[in-house]
DNA sequence: TTTATTTTGCGTTAATTATACGCAAATGTA
DNA sequence: TACATTTGCGTATAATTAACGCAAAATAAA
């Protein structure tokens, strides 16, 4: 007995000097539909009464590379089809940011075409749901603070490179592209200088199909086109959209 | 003894359900002399015969921040006076990066005036050196992989943050900022035209100084306000230097 | 002492890009 | 038929960028 008492304190001893911090992903999932911007919540709980919304994400596993992770905690809580997916920050200054253990989070950011998008039917009575950004509830850890530094990104990387289109359907109208421009980054701009701008980049395919709204002139249908876009990259090209 | 064999059994069975991941930070140390960029790396020994260069770095203690971890690592190694850090990516997605164990490694990069520093003796037989930024050797893990990406962070931010007077001494000339920007960003400025951007920006100070070289008309030394520019960001300023 | 050489510092002009609008076309609706 | 609405194209002006000229202030060479 005095024996296994021994190890065990020698077992204490060395784990004391092991590292012991959890790595966890967590996802912002953006989504914009009724000319607003959203994103996706998942609501967690914690013992019986707590109830706290939070980022979807969870403790990477030993064998899975961070994406993959980021890719399984996204597909266990939703049926989203990812348009775009870029790590955004490591939230690991704060070591109480999770108050049962020592948790580092990589956090990505991720668009998605809200329009077509089925939210998985609860599983674990957890419940999933979109968020308009300026209506974001006190989430759980420090997830406000994730999505915050979340949305300063997606705003400046809209000015610089085209992800505007990961939120549209693969079909849209200039005018939802200009509101979608105009929503997320907070400002107004010249609808027919935004059209000029785009056009004049020549990444944009006009269909022939037209908008089924019944309202006014109607209006093209057009289609980004990322090969176009990606040969232009090639020779030198910079998409930059920006406002007074 | 059949219980003590039976207690470590379970504790074998729990051990691979947990996490095993350890969590490193390294940092690239970027500096700037003789018209030339310059990263620092050290020595590093695995067993007897294997010598590699590396990124300064090393693994995070359980009770202190990632960046009180970068701080910590630098000064065990460098006397670095840091005028920049900043988180860079990190780096989880190969699950084999460091071979003997899974290893995320949160990166860093930071801004030195090299002109000013001290490298620090050798202890423990380690050797810190400044490597010209084209002439890295293989690194260890996938480091040559960091400091790319830190590179090409290092232009970006370069041309869109006063950040280029931090790898200057407190007091520069014009010729040096404009140096600095042309080698960095491998391009070629009109040296006219890149003073009067800078210059009507009115982000910098005139000294009463002059350059202590002795060839063509004496020089001015300026000072970069940071107050100023603080100032400037509040009122809606942004800071954008391009080239053809 | 004069002349060349080097680097700084300030300007001017032309080309390009951004901004602020005007307005007709194509639809549905009153 | 007149009106409201939204699209699609155009034009004038302001602002910014790019390209270059040249004198001033020092040292080095003739």
């Amino acid at each position: 007995m005095a024996l296994i008492r021994y190890i065990c304190l020698i077992g204490l001893r060395i784990m004391e000097k092991l590292q012991n911090i959890r790595i966890a992903v967590d996802a912002i999932v953006f989504g914009y539909k009724n000319n607003g911007l959203y994103a996706l919540l998942i609501e967690q709980k914690f013992g019986s009464a707590d109830k706290y919304w939070a980022l979807p994400g969870g403790l990477v596993q030993n064998d899975e590379s961070l994406s993959d992770a980021v890719i399984r905690e996204l597909h266990e809580e939703t049926n989203v089809q990812l348009t775009f997916m870029e790590q955004l920050y490591t939230f690991g200054d704060d070591i109480h940011r999770d108050s049962r253990n020592r948790v580092i989070s990589v956090a990505y950011y991720a668009l998605v075409d809200a329009s077509n998008l089925e939210i998985k039917a609860d599983t674990d009575a957890e419940r999933v749901q979109w968020f308009k950004i300026d209506e974001i509830p006190p989430l759980a850890f420090d997830h406000n603070l994730i999505l915050k530094k979340g949305i300063e990104r997606l705003k400046a990387k809209l000015t610089y490179e085209p992800i505007g289109f990961d939120l549209l359907p693969e079909e849209f109208l200039f005018s939802d592209l200009e509101n979608l421009y105009c929503t997320i980054l907070e400002k107004e701009i010249d609808r027919r200088n935004f059209r000029k701008k785009i056009l004049s980049y020549g990444i944009l395919e006009e269909t022939e199909k037209f908008s089924p709204i019944k309202t006014g002139r109607p209006a093209k249908l057009f289609k980004f086109n990322k090969l176009k876009y990606n040969e232009l990259i090639q020779k030198g090209f910079h998409f930059e959209i920006k406002f007074a």
